[in-house]
RNA sequence: GCGCCUGUAGCUCAGUUGGAUAGAGCAUCGGAUUUCUAAUCCGGCGGUCGGGAGUUCGAAUCUCCCCAGGCGCGCCA
C-alpha cells in the first residue's frame, strides 16, 4: 500500500519529466500544506525547477497539471500563490486507505524496499560508575532510533560499547583490596567502588601503587583480571535493572576492553598505510587536507608511553563492526561535545577504506536544571539515573492516587511506572536532540500540552470507550468519514508512515512526538465532538474503528519512543 | 586565538532542509459539562525570528560582518 505523499510525487515527478525532460526534471518535494485551507499536501519542487529553466514557475506548474494523473488520490490539483501545486484528498481515498490501515497489522505502515544494516551504538555507560542523567539521552534516543528503524523493516545491531577499559582500574583495583568495606559492598556496589575510586585518587601517595596494579591488569595478571571481571559484574547488575526499567535492550555489549587484541594491529596498519605517523612522540593521524580539521589538533592513536586511547579504540572498533556485519550506517549517539573526535574518526576511516558505510553522529545537548545550570544535586553531584526515575514514578503515583483513588494499588503502581518513565523519556524525546533542554518535573508530568501523560490519557479515553462497547466490532464495517472533525483525524492517521520515514532519515524522535501529538489532539477534538456509542449505525461501527485504530497508533507510536501505555489512569 | 553549536511570544520549545499570513504548550483572559475518563475541548492576548548587510520571485532557514551564551581544541573518555 503506498501513501497519498508517495503516490502523489510519482505522478507529480512523471509529469516533469514529461513537460521538462529529464535532464531538468527534479524531486516533487511534497510536504504537508503550511494551511489545511489549501489542501492537504502541497508540491514545492516546481519552482525549483522553474528557477533552473528560468521560466515562469506559475506557467510550468500549469503545464505540470495538464499531464498529472492523480485523480485516484487528489480532488484536482490547483496552481497557488508563487507556484505550489496543491492537492485535497479525496475522502473515498481516505476511507479507502484508513479500512485497509484497519485490516493491516502494520498500520498502514509499508516495510522498506531496500532494507539497510544499521549499526547503533548508544548508552555506553562506565564500569564501577552509577548512570546517571549524562546517560539518559544517549540511552534513549538510541534505543528509539533502533525500534523506528526495526519496525520500518532494517536490520538494526545495537551495541553497547560499555567503558570497561582505563586507568581508573589501577584505583579501583588497589582500592578494592586495601580499603575495601565489605558491609558497604553488599548494600550498594557501585556506591563503594565509587568511594573505593575516589579515595585513591584525592591521595597522591597511592598514585605509584595504582600505577602498579593498572600494569598487572594490562599484562593479564590472573588475580587482578578476575578483580575486574567482578567489577563488571556489579556493575552490569545495576545496568541491567536501569535498562529493565527502561525497557532498554541490547543485541550485543562488548566492551572497550573487547578491541585490546586489536589495538596494536590497528596502530601498525594505519601507520603502514601512512594515515599516522609519529610526531612528538606520539603516533597521531593529521588531518591537513580537511580544511574543518587541519586546524584542531591530530587524533592520537598511541600515546609516547605506548599506551593507546580512545580514538584506538574506536578506530578498531569500526574495523570490527565493519568486518563483523558490513553495515550500511553506523550510528553513535553521544552527547555534542564530542563532534570534534567524531569527525576525527570518521575522517581517519575515510583515508583507511575507499569505501564506507554512511557513518553518523547522532549527537545530543546537556540536560539543563531550571536555572539554566547542568543538571545536578543541591550538593552539586550528578543526578543519578535511577534517583531520577524513582522521583519520576512517586510524582507519578501521586497524581494518580489523587486522580483515581478508587483503583487497586497494583493498578496504580503500573500506571505510576509507566507515566513517571514514560514522561522522562517523552520531555527527553520531544526535545530538538542538538540542543540542551531544561529539565523540569512540571512541564513533563504536565496533563496537557505535548506530554506522555497526553497521549497515555488520549488511549486511556478510547479504551474506555471499548469497554463499554460491548459487542464486538468487524473490520469489514464500511467507514464514513462525515464530521470535518473524523476526517481531519483520519487524514492524520494516514501521515503515520511518512513521519517514521522522516524520523529515521534524519535521526529525530522529536517528528515522532510532534506528529503523535497532533493524533492526540485531533483525536480529542473527534472525541468531544462525535459522539461513539450513542450514535445511530453505520456510523456507530464506523467511529468505533477510527477510535480503534487511533489507539492502535498511539500504541504503536509511543512504544516506538520506548513508552507504554495503560488501559485507565 | 581557532573551531563547533545555540539565540524564535513573558517562560519552555517546534519549525521536514529556501516556500504561502512564523506555530505549539505553559502563564494570562474569556467560554463549554443532564454526553463515551474534565488528566478534556473551543476562543482571545502575545513576535522587528539576537542586530546589520547580501544572495532571489521568495530567507527563521543560505553567505558575510557584528553582539550574547554554551562547548571543544596532543598524549582523559
Amino acid at each position: 500500500m503506498s501513501s497519498a505523499p508517495d503516490i502523489i510525487a510519482d505522478a507529480v515527478e512523471q509529469a516533469l519529466l514529461s513537460t521538462v525532460g529529464p535532464e531538468h526534471a527534479g524531486p516533487a518535494l511534497i510536504r504537508p500544506c503550511a494551511d489545511p485551507k489549501f489542501g492537504d499536501y502541497q508540491a514545492n519542487g516546481i519552482m525549483a525547477v522553474a528557477k533552473r529553466l528560468k521560466q515562469n514557475p506559475r506557467a510550468l506548474a500549469d503545464k505540470v497539471i495538464a499531464q498529472l494523473q492523480v485523480s485516484e488520490v487528489s480532488e484536482p490539483p490547483t496552481v497557488a500563490g508563487a507556484g505550489f501545486i496543491n492537492f485535497r484528498l479525496k475522502p473515498a481515498f481516505v476511507t479507502d486507505q484508513i479500512a485497509a490501515a484497519v485490516k493491516d497489522d502494520r498500520l498502514g505502515v509499508p516495510v522498506v524496499a531496500k532494507p539497510k544494516t544499521v549499526v547503533i551504538d548508544f548508552s555506553s555507560p562506565n564500569v564501577a560508575k552509577p548512570m546517571h542523567v549524562g546517560h539518559i539521552r544517549s540511552t534513549i534516543i538510541g534505543d528509539c532510533l533502533a525500534r523506528v528503524m526495526r519496525f520500518l523493516g532494517h536490520r538494526v545491531v545495537t551495541d553497547n560499547h560499555l567503558g570497561d577499559w582505563g586507568t581508573q582500574f589501577g584505583m579501583l583495583l588497589l582500592g578494592w583490596k586495601r580499603f575495601r568495606n565489605d558491609d558497604a559492598l553488599k548494600q550498594d556496589p557501585i556506591a563503594e567502588l565509587e568511594r573505593l575510586y575516589k579515595y585513591v585518587n584525592e591521595r597522591d601517595e597511592l598514585r605509584d601503587e595504582a600505577k602498579a596494579e593498572l600494569v598487572k591488569l594490562q599484562r593479564g595478571d590472573a588475580e587482578n583480571t578476575a578483580i575486574w571481571k567482578c567489577f563488571i559484574d556489579l556493575s552490569m547488575q545495576e545496568f541491567e535493572k536501569t535498562y529493565g526499567r527502561l525497557g532498554v535492550s541490547f543485541d550485543h555489549i562488548f566492551g572497550e576492553s573487547f578491541y585490546n587484541p586489536m589495538l596494536k594491529d590497528t596502530v601498525e596498519e594505519l601507520k603502514r598505510l601512512g594515515i599516522a605517523r609519529q610526531s612528538e612522540g606520539a603516533i597521531c593521524v593529521f588531518f591537513e587536507d580537511n580544511p574543518e580539521l587541519k586546524t584542531a589538533a591530530p587524533l592520537i592513536i598511541q600515546k609516547a608511553d605506548g599506551a593507546f586511547l580512545y580514538g584506538t579504540t574506536d578506530m578498531a572498533t569500526l574495523k570490527y563492526r565493519i568486518d563483523q556485519w558490513h553495515p550500511d550506517e553506523i550510528v553513535y549517539v553521544t552527547d555534542a561535545r564530542q563532534q570534534l573526535h567524531f569527525k576525527q574518526v570518521f575522517a581517519t576511516v575515510r583515508k583507511w577504506w575507499k569505501q564506507t558505510p554512511d557513518l553518523r553522529h547522532v549527537y545530543f545537548g546537556s540536560i539543563l536544571g531550571e536555572d539554566g545550570r547542568p543538571l545536578k544535586t543541591r550538593e552539586g553531584a550528578p543526578v543519578k539515573l535511577n534517583a531520577l526515575l524513582d522521583e519520576a514514578e512517586e510524582r507519578a503515583m501521586a497524581v494518580v492516587t489523587e486522580k483515581n483513588p478508587g483503583l487497586s494499588l497494583d493498578t496504580q503502581k503500573e500506571i505510576a511506572r509507566a507515566v513517571g518513565i514514560g514522561a522522562v523519556k517523552y520531555a527527553d524525546l520531544s526535545q530538538n536532540r542538538t540542543t540542551d533542554y531544561v529539565f523540569s518535573w512540571s512541564k513533563m508530568l504536565a496533563m496537557t500540552g505535548n506530554t506522555a501523560p497526553y497521549m497515555q490519557y488520549a488511549y486511556v479515553r478510547v479504551q474506555s470507550i471499548f469497554r463499554k462497547a460491548g459487542a464486538a466490532k468487524t473490520d469489514s464495517t464500511p467507514i464514513t468519514l462525515e464530521h470535518a472533525a473524523e476526517l481531519d483525524l483520519a487524514k492524520h492517521i494516514l501521515r503515520f508512515p511518512e513521519t517514521l520515514q522522516a524520523v529515521a532519515e534524519d535521526d529525530k524522535p522529536n517528528w515522532l512526538t510532534s506528529y503523535l501529538y497532533d493524533l492526540s489532539n485531533k483525536f480529542s477534538t473527534f472525541y468531544e465532538n462525535c459522539p461513539v456509542l450513542q450514535s445511530e449505525e453505520p456510523t456507530r461501527s464506523s467511529r468505533l474503528l477510527l477510535c480503534r485504530l487511533t489507539a492502535d497508533v498511539i500504541k504503536r507510536g509511543v512504544n516506538l519512543l520506548g513508552i507504554d501505555v495503560i488501559e485507565q489512569m
